[in-house]
RNA sequence: GCCUUUUUAGCUCAGUUGGUAGAGCAGCUCAUUCGUAAUGAGCAGGUCGCGGGUUCGAAUCCCGUGAAAGGCUCCA
């Protein structure tokens, strides 16, 4: 006998040898019937692996991750032996679940498949499922796993097995198909009841751009149909809060094939988003003791070449521009970085004046590749609110938690909840990729550590993460179909002090070189707009959206008094405008509901007779007349509570 | 940069097997002067992304190229 401990704390003995799906039969055939998955001894099991010795467990049903991972998993060995059904001799290359679903990268050699193949490899997924094919472990030696694969031609499977430990390897089998495979695996396909493969995809094999590209399916499968009904409704509600739709529905930006890819231009009612976020970081930061500075958008190579960018990116980079002198070269500033260097440069300092924290919107270019371009997330031209700190080294742990209250300050403000803190750190393996002392990257690293931990962030680490001179805290945030951007970013520099030959003056008369803090709250004007749009749907908070108000006359009639009502308004620093156009009362509502404008102010005989507005709330509708002053105490009383 | 797909009016989209373009909305004009999500009529609007080719004839077929979308790689 063996005993097994359940989370709760409570023992259960049960014969040597049996599974967790025994156990969870053994606690109700309902348990036995959800159960997906399971870990023991924390190691994520099969539910059919036979379990020897003392064990603590853990039943995971749909709602886990765990159990998710697993479904998807075994799902991508589904659709790997659909596809080897249906396309003989592919070559198979890797196939784990991810966030929502699965993939399975495939070499189909000489032939091709299209989107339009996927129907039917859906509907093979299906008919295999329904045979309710077990999935057989087996463990096998590694001469054993390399015979097997080779005879089958996969090559992919070779390069893997080459690279694991003999001794720690298992096959998976279900139905006709056997795959390399660690597990775990669900017990039968039979719980797989709805199927979509959602895209395809070219994948470098083993993610490296010099490899061959293989063809990437993903797909999604549910244990239930209204399951994956929900998670299709799920998409296109997220695809209309894509801010590149909303962008153009809301005239906030576009893009022009003759400015050229990337380069956004903003339209009249987006600057004035765009300018009002400004503002109210100006504000945060003079709060913050910032101080302005600004700078010219190109600067000549020297500068570059000293600030070490221009041997790292100089050739895959905007071009010099040549001037009629011979010789002479500048470049697009792609980061304002060496520029603030100059300007620290620009008299000597005492300890005594640091701090110094030089802020500017600072507009940069960066040749991104052309597959990278994506809407306002990813251009080549953007404006960082950047601003540099130039401090001493015992004052940096501070200065880098004051940087992470701004950043809380302004997700806060703007109603960000879902974000995650990212530690990047240099990758240890690697330490060629990186510039400066071992010695400063240890010191930047730790101050990192441990001002994320005093400010009490919730951090993961990832390793190789880091920029080339320095390590970094960015805030994540996903986007409407879950794709993670990174927004405000805090970076320790010792680097550039050093190649601008940066110093200050102590108490004791000597020279010493200050540390430099990068910080980008926002990260860029244009990607942090972009989440913005895509988290409030275009329903920007009060203080911040371009229109507050508008006015409908009911009819010609009303339009002096809509007039009136408009000038007094902006007197009252309300951002109301008019829509006198002639058409019906309807349809002014509706299109400018569609618009997201927070207030509609419908005036005619009663409203001009009273001096007063009727007053319909964008999304709730009508909330009856109220007189003009009212309305202004009552919209900025509102205004003040988004800012507590 | 790589793979796959898309590209027709300002916007959203039709366009059958190749026979030189069509709707709704937006715009303009006129009528209407309206009480909480689309008033009606008329007019105008397109070298079918761009450049070649095949053909008597190309939005449609072929080649090249731009841009966009979904991924991969990259991201100072």
């Amino acid at each position: 006998m063996i005993k097994i401990t359940f989370p709760d704390g409570s023992i259960k003995e049960y014969e040597q040898g049996i599974t967790a799906y025994e156990i969870a039969q053994s606690i109700s055939p309902r348990l036995a019937a959800d159960v997906l998955a399971a870990s023991v001894n924390n190691i994520v099991y099969d539910l059919d692996r036979k379990i020897t010795e003392d064990s603590s467990i853990k039943l995971y049903k749909w709602d886990d991750e765990e159990a998710k991972k697993t479904f998807w998993h075994s799902s991508s060995h589904l659709m790997a032996e659909a596809l080897e059904i249906l396309y003989p001799g592919i070559k198979f290359g890797i196939g784990p679940s991810i966030e929502v679903g699965f993939y399975y990268d495939v070499d189909f050699g000489e032939r091709q498949i299209s989107e339009a193949d996927l129907k039917n490899v859906e509907n093979k997924m299906l008919e295999l499922a329904r045979e309710k094919q077990t999935f057989t472990r087996k463990d096998i030696s590694k001469v054993e796993a390399l015979n097997f694969f080779d005879k089958k031609g996969d090559e992919y499977k070779c390069e893997l097995i080459n690279d694991l430990e003999d001794g720690s390897i298992t096959l998976y089998t279900n139905g006709l198909f056997t795959d390399l495979c660690r597990g775990p695996h669900l017990r039968d396909t039979s719980v797989i009841k709805a199927v979509k493969l959602t895209s395809i995809a070219g994948a470098y094999w083993r993610g490296n751009e010099n490899n061959k590209m293989l063809t990437r399916i993903y797909g999604v499968t549910y244990p239930k149909k209204s399951m994956l009904d929900e998670y299709l409704v799920f998409l296109e509600e997220a695809k209309k809060r894509d801010h590149r739709k909303l962008g153009k529905e809301l005239e906030l930006f576009t893009f022009s094939q003759r400015v050229g890819p990337g380069l956004p231009l903003w339209l009249p009612r987006g600057a004035v988003l765009r300018e009002r976020l400004e503002m109210f970081l100006k504000k945060v930061q003079k709060s913050y003791g910032y101080l302005p500075v600004i700078t010219p958008h190109i600067g000549q190579k020297e500068l570059y070449v000293t600030s070490g960018h221009y041997a790292k990116y100089g050739k895959d980079s905007f071009q010099p521009i040549h001037t009629p002198q011979e010789g002479e070269e500048f470049l697009l500033k792609p980061m304002n970085c060496p520029h603030h260097c100059e300007i620290y440069r620009n008299k000597p300092h005492s300890y005594k004046d640091l701090p110094l924290r030089y802020a500017e919107f600072g507009t940069v270019y960066r040749y991104e590749q052309s597959g990278e371009l994506h809407g306002l997330t990813r251009v080549r031209g953007f404006t960082q609110d950047d601003a540099h700190i130039f401090c001493r080294p015992d004052q940096l742990k501070e200065e880098f938690c004051k940087v992470i209250d701004i950043v809380l300050y302004i997700f806060k403000t703007l109603d960000f909840k879902e974000y995650t803190a990212q530690i990047s750190l240099r990758d240890p393996e690697d330490k060629e990729k990186y510039i400066g002392t071992d010695e400063n990257w240890q010191k930047a690293e730790q101050a990192i550590i441990e001002a994320s931990q005093e400010k009490g962030l919730k951090t993961t680490i990832e390793l190789g993460e880091a920029a080339f001179y320095g390590p970094k805290l960015d805030f994540m945030v996903k986007d409407a179909i879950g794709r993670k951007w990174q927004l405000g970013t805090i970076q320790v520099d010792y680097n550039l002090p050093e190649r601008f030959d940066l110093e200050y003056v102590g108490a004791d008369d000597k020279k010493y070189r200050p540390v430099m803090i990068h910080r980008a709250p926002f990260g860029s004007m244009e990607r942090f707009i972009a989440v913005l749009i895509e988290h409030t749907g275009g329903k920007f908070p009060l203080w911040l959206t371009p229109d507050q108000a508008v006015i409908l006359p009911l009819s010609e009639k009303y339009n002096d008094f809509a007039k009136k009502v408009g000038e007094l308004l902006n007197n009252y620093d309300i951002r109301a405008s008019i829509d006198d156009r002639n058409e019906t009362i309807g349809k002014k509502i509706r299109e400018n509901e569609m618009k997201r404008i927070p207030f509609l102010l419908i005036v005619g005989e009663k409203e001009e007779a009273s001096n007063s507005v009727s007053v319909r709330r964008q999304g709730v509708g009508d909330e009856g007349m109220v007189s003009i002053e009212k309305f202004v105490e009552n919209i900025n009383k509102e205004i003040n509570e988004q800012f507590k």
